[in-house]
DNA sequence: CGTGTCTGCCC
DNA sequence: ATTCTGC
DNA sequence: GCAGAATGGGCAGACACG
């Protein structure tokens, strides 16, 4: 038996560990095959396959080989270890899998029941590879062997246990991999404010995985149809294969370090040179780090950790690190200021070294708010009645702001003057606002040098002097704005201070900050104004305001204590405000009756049952329904159930000859037109897509709905009795309408 | 160079 | 954005 | 009630493709 050995330097994806790259021809790799098929294979395996589209491009690592002469034949001094595209016997994954496969590959993701696998990483001497690895940075494995460890729980307190060793683990032995190692189970490469995208979907993923397990994007698709995850299908796609020699372990640091290689491709052919990096780095995974790679690179881990709970870990680690009988009370507090510290500089850049270099105790005299780095915004807690609002603000001082309907807008003028904006969530909008950061000066008064207001963002109209609904903000380009060439104005209605002058507020009361904020900015039309407010008490009162917050093209209310509890910490409590929105008073509160004509099969916790369906109202005129929009939210676990259920004896293999869809809104499963729901919406739009009404009130584009949401099946109503097209087109006109008169009401005022 | 698709980010 | 659910 | 994970419409920008 001929052993494969590497030696002598080997290849390490530090220094790219794919140090070269050959372009074989089918020719080249059916000789190959052969040629591998004489050194590693015994009687005891049937086949050796490979898996080729036309010509592969192989990635090859160069390596010595001891005693395999007919490989070093092959191409000469260079010997070319096929890593991706060898793969053994009957594992040879064909297309169009018959679900019988999928299965098999669900239940057994390693195959070793397979019988007629004999070739494995025991039983292969060519897989037992012996490369000594020394690396500096920690395998990517222990990484995924504690995401793997998270998934498998939903308790919390055990999560954070978990996470939290591997955290001291690294702070005890591989300190340089923590920031990686957080971003990673972040799915970030960097702060959002440093704008850095990795640039890769589900779309670019799937041709990544195809090109390493070489099979075909639509079974690749069918599969996540029916596990519901990408990382799942990547995994036991790429388990079936059996490679000719382990690779060298991935380390953290090279698969972070690959992360934001990728994520400075731009270009002519990035997305090509992009599938090759991920393939590359899947080439080399192991076990679960492909499923995990995969749901990074996807944003969704999916394992019930997020950035809570990663800050938990975190500061429970560096306590524990230092002082492992460290008391729960000292954990509770040193976790506490992790998380305010966070709040006020959420980078994990500047955190983590001053972690190590200070300790969580001393971290808040090194880290805290500044100007030009975003500080997380306080958010509104959904309500749904004015009596909620009064039950939880009791006694309490409180007042109501308008809620604007545009673009949440941090701005922030640091004591050089310069100028930062930020969005709700803290991405850098800068250079989308010039104009903002024109007016400035004309907005404050002699006092106010370096500042944090919080503000809404609406589009203007200058001319009539009124508020432009969301979806005109929305068209306004985002790069390269030139000042003098704005299509959409804008006008800035701020709400709160949170800095002034070198001193932050953050824990003074809302009163005393709205106050400051009077004093030190002023109100000029169409650019500047203050977020219109009254420190009401009664029901009666919320409700008249509220009234005329939607007359005047607001969302509705926000509530906010003024006093206790008032402070800008959205660590302690993150929904200390409440919103709420005017679906509850007017317009199109009242709900609309839709008629489900398809349905998308659920990802994640969804898998199994559908996930989000589509729906369509009824145009009586044509006889036809028309789609509307989708629905994904609303459900319970078991409504869902329910649905799949009943809508699976109604599937039919192609739309009705009177449905009228766009073909890039189409379901992955058609229904007959059987059932209607009830669903709530906040607003009705033009859509580039959906086909409501087409006609009534665009010649070309029909009306979608804004925030839909299931509310109830209505047995009661046929389809024929659904809301029809001229409704919805009344709907639209009305909310028009309303928009209108409240100009006229400003004009007469 | 125009159109379609994908992604990220607003809500 | 809205909504549901385990802890 | 928190924290997380499902899911919505729709826009600009960046590429791919013909």
């Amino acid at each position: 038996m001929n052993i494969i050995e590497i030696n002598k330097t080997p290849p390490t994806l530090d220094n790219e560990m794919i140090s070269g790259r050959l372009s074989l021809t089918l020719k080249d790799l059916s000789v190959a095959v052969a040629d591998v098929d004489g050194v590693v294979v015994e009687d005891d395996v049937d086949v050796v396959a490979v898996e080729l589209a036309d010509c592969v491009v192989v990635d090859v690592a160069v390596v010595a080989v001891e005693d395999a002469g007919t490989v070093v034949a092959l191409v000469g001094a260079v010997v070319v270890v096929l890593v991706a595209v060898v793969v053994v016997g009957t594992t040879v994954v064909e297309e169009n899998n018959k679900p019988e496969d999928i299965k098999r590959l669900n239940d057994n993701n390693d195959l070793k029941a397979e019988k007629k696998i004999k070739i494995d990483e025991d039983s292969a001497p060519a897989a037992k590879m012996s490369f000594s690895v020394s690396s500096d940075s920690m395998q990517f494995m222990t990484l995924c062997e504690t995401l793997e460890a998270i998934e498998n729980t939903t308790k919390r307190l055990v999560i954070n246990d978990i996470l939290t060793n591997f955290f001291i683990k690294l702070i005890n032995e591989s300190q340089k991999d923590l920031l990686p190692s957080v971003y990673l189970s972040l799915n970030q490469i960097a702060p959002t404010f440093e704008g850095i995208e990795l640039g890769i979907g589900e779309t670019v993923l799937v041709k990544a995985v195809s090109a390493v397990t070489g099979r075909s994007i639509s079974a690749i698709r069918n599969d996540v149809k029916e596990l519901g995850d990408l990382g799942k299908v990547a995994q036991s796609s790429k388990s079936s294969q059996k490679m000719m020699y382990t690779p060298k372990s991935l380390s953290i640091h090279t698969v972070f370090k690959t992360f934001r290689d990728i994520a400075l491709i731009t270009g002519k052919d990035s997305v090509t040179k992009k599938v090759d990096k991920i393939r590359s780095l899947l080439v080399a995974c192991q076990g679960c780090e492909v499923k995990y790679l995969i749901r990074i690179l996807e944003g969704k881990l999916r394992i019930g950790l997020a950035e809570r709970s990663i800050l938990t870990s975190l500061g429970t680690a560096f306590i524990k690190a230092k002082n492992p009988k460290a008391s729960p009370e000292e954990i509770d507090e040193g976790v506490e200021t992790l998380k305010s510290v966070f709040n006020e500089i959420p980078s994990y850049d500047q955190i983590i070294p001053a972690l190590f270099d200070y300790g969580v105790n001393k971290l808040s005299e090194h880290c805290h708010m500044t100007p030009g780095i975003p500080l997380k915004p306080m958010l509104a807690h959904p309500t749904k009645s004015l009596t909620e609002v009064l039950d939880r603000f009791e006694g309490k001082p409180f007042t109501c702001e308008y809620k604007y309907d545009g673009e949440r807008a941090q701005v922030h003028r640091l004591a050089d003057g310069s100028i930062k904006i930020f969005s709700r969530n803290s991405e850098d909008m800068t250079d989308k606002y010039p104009d903002i950061m024109e007016h400035i000066p004309e907005i404050i008064t002699d006092g106010a040098q370096s500042f944090v207001i919080d503000a809404e963002v609406v589009a203007f109209d200058r001319l009539k002097n009124s508020i432009l609904p969301f979806q005109v903000l929305s068209t306004r380009k985002r790069k390269d704005v030139n000042t003098a060439n704005i299509q959409v104005q804008v006008s800035l209605y701020a709400f709160d201070l949170l800095f002034l002058n070198g001193k932050s507020l953050l824990t003074t009361t809302f009163r005393e900050r709205r106050d400051l904020l009077h004093q030190n900015f002023r109100v000029v039309e169409g650019k500047f104004a203050f977020a219109k407010y009254m420190d009401a008490q009664t029901t009666e009162d919320i409700q008249y305001f509220l009234d005329d917050s939607v007359k005047e093209n607001c969302e509705g209310l926000m509530v906010k204590t003024l006093v206790e509890e008032s402070s800008y910490e959205p660590s302690k409590r993150s929904r200390n405000w409440l919103k709420v929105k005017k679906d509850y008073v007017s317009g199109i509160g009242d709900s609309v009756d839709l008629v489900v004509i398809g349905a998308y099969h659920g990802k994640g916790k969804r898998v199994g049952n559908y996930g989000g369906f589509l729906l369509a109202c009824y145009d009586d005129q044509n006889e036809e329904y028309q789609t509307i929009c989708k629905i994904g939210t609303g459900f319970s676990d078991s409504d869902l159930g329910e649905h799949t259920t009943f809508l699976n004896n109604h599937i039919i293999p192609g739309p009705k000859s009177y449905y009228s869809y766009a073909d890039n809104a189409k379901p992955d499963v058609w229904f007959d037109a059987v059932q209607v729901w009830e669903i709530k919406a906040a607003d009705l739009s033009i859509s580039p897509v959906y086909r409501a009404g087409v006609g009534l009130v665009d010649s070309s584009k029909g009306i979608s709905l804004r925030f839909p949401r299931f509310i109830r099946i209505r047995n009661d109503k046929s389809p024929e009795n659904a809301t029809t097209s001229s409704q919805i087109a009344n709907l639209y006109q009305m909310q028009a309408v309303i928009n209108n008169n409240s100009k006229n009401d400003d004009d007469l005022e």
